[in-house]
DNA sequence: TCTGGGGTCCTAGGACCC
DNA sequence: TCTGGGGTCCTAGGACCC
């Protein structure tokens, strides 16, 4: 889908179309408080100067999304708030509502699944189709059954998206990139050496910024540069696993089936904080944190009727570091005094000296609940009192 | 004034077992 | 005096993706 957070936000303030508009960052619900103002106004008859500004904006998020007007500034995904003000100042900064980016993910996907069943889930904006056994799904290479997907999904939902089609997954990511926004690509396997190779490394999905620098390092720069590589070269600097397969994708090759049912392995909640805090000064803001994720963790494995039986915690330092800890119980539970007991035990093996910028809390193993046979009721909780998180972990804070 | 939140997969060492 | 081999599970960290 077509800068996808942002597209949904214009659906319903169609005003702020051709403006720069980024979606992200905040708890703040300023459109909320926008709205409220202009009670008597229909959302699209909001002027668009009461909108909050970049320039203004106050918090540690980054952009989820960027309208295409806002990206001529250099705006893009994952880009902190701050630095993305510094570029674009005016651009119009609005929250994201998940709930209505993700019941416009599950239409355009119903959408898609009416016309191609075949269908695999990349997340809430992206998913890979087979096209092989759709009736008419080699005409014109695919680009037939890709327009019709196209006219289909704007006419449910009033949104755009960019369609690849090409002989394998790995191709056709990268063909969906050529034509963005509202485009089709068709890529064939005798295009690799014409349309792939002259690419940067990084435009493979699975080279990200480590392996890119790596690459860079080595005076490897497009795709072209890898296929151009022995396999065994690549092999010695890159590891047996890692190495043939960057040499595979250089050469267009990728024989992964479009998977169309899969299993969650872990589910988890994390936040960062407004502002740094310390285990120690700022011991009863933390606990209350700790205690709300493992009960929202806890929250998600009941509503999707899952257990789990490793739970872990994640600490992010105020200088980035991350460190995780986890423990494997005997049982599998989706209870939030089961978690948040197993994740007060995990916290006690981490250096809690630093001040703290991220807490997360996980569970993994996961199994259907209705899969695992009933348990053994619990010693009664009275046996253990419930322990005060972050009580009692001051004395580790000497070791920062 | 840097740097979200929710995921998957891989690697590597150690414990433990046969 | 020298020190198997194969396998699974657990844990921690890290790369990468949307």
């Amino acid at each position: 889908m077509d800068a996808f957070f942002a597209s949904v936000e214009l659906l319903r303030y169609p005003q702020l179309k051709g403006l720069p508009v980024v979606i992200g960052g905040g708890r703040r619900r300023v459109d909320d408080m926008i709205r409220e103002r202009y009670a008597d106004r229909p959302l699209a008859q909001i002027p668009p100067d009461a909108f909050p500004l970049l320039k203004d904006y106050v918090g540690r998020g980054v952009i989820t999304t960027a309208t295409y007007p806002a990206r001529q500034f250099g705006v893009g995904s994952a880009m902190g708030m701050m630095k993305a003000a510094k570029l674009c100042p005016q651009a119009i900064v609005l929250p994201v509502d998940f709930d209505e980016v993700r019941r416009f993910s599950r239409t355009f996907k119903s959408v898609i699944r009416e016309i191609a069943p075949l269908v695999e889930d990349r997340g809430i904006d992206e998913v890979y189709i087979d096209f092989t056994d759709v009736p008419g799904g080699q005409r014109e290479g695919g680009r037939v059954l890709a327009r019709l997907i196209q006219k289909s999904i704007f006419e449910a939902t009033g949104l755009t998206c960019s369609i690849g089609v090409a002989p394998n997954k790995l191709i056709a990511k990268m063909a969906s990139e050529f034509e963005k926004p509202n485009g089709i690509s068709v890529v064939h396997e005798q295009d690799v050496q014409t349309r792939i190779w002259p690419l940067p490394v990084r435009k493979i999905n699975g080279i990200g910024p480590k392996s890119e620098a790596k690459l860079h390092r080595l005076h490897l720069h497009t795709i072209g540069d890898i296929a151009a590589q022995t396999p065994e070269w690549l092999v010695d600097n890159f590891g047996q696993s890692y190495g043939r397969w960057m040499h595979d994708a250089a050469w267009g090759r990728d024989d992964r089936p479009v998977v169309t049912e899969s299993e969650p392995v872990s589910m988890s909640r994390e936040t960062t904080f407004e502002r740094d805090l310390h285990a120690v000064r700022d011991r009863a803001e933390l606990g209350a944190i700790f205690t709300d994720l493992c009960t929202r963790v806890a929250g998600d494995l009941r509503r999707k009727g899952y257990v789990g039986r490793t739970i872990g915690i994640k600490l992010r330092y105020e200088d980035f570091r991350t460190a995780t800890r986890d423990v494997t119980l005997e049982e599998y539970t989706d209870e939030a005094a089961t978690i948040r007991r197993a994740a007060g035990q995990c916290l006690k093996r981490v250096d809690l000296g630093p001040r703290l910028r991220l807490l997360g809390v996980r569970v993994g193993k996961l199994a259907r609940a209705d899969a695992i046979p009933a348990q053994p009721e619990a010693a009664p909780a009275a046996a253990e009192p419930t322990p005060d998180l972050f009580h009692g972990l001051g004395s580790a804070s000497g070791t920062g």
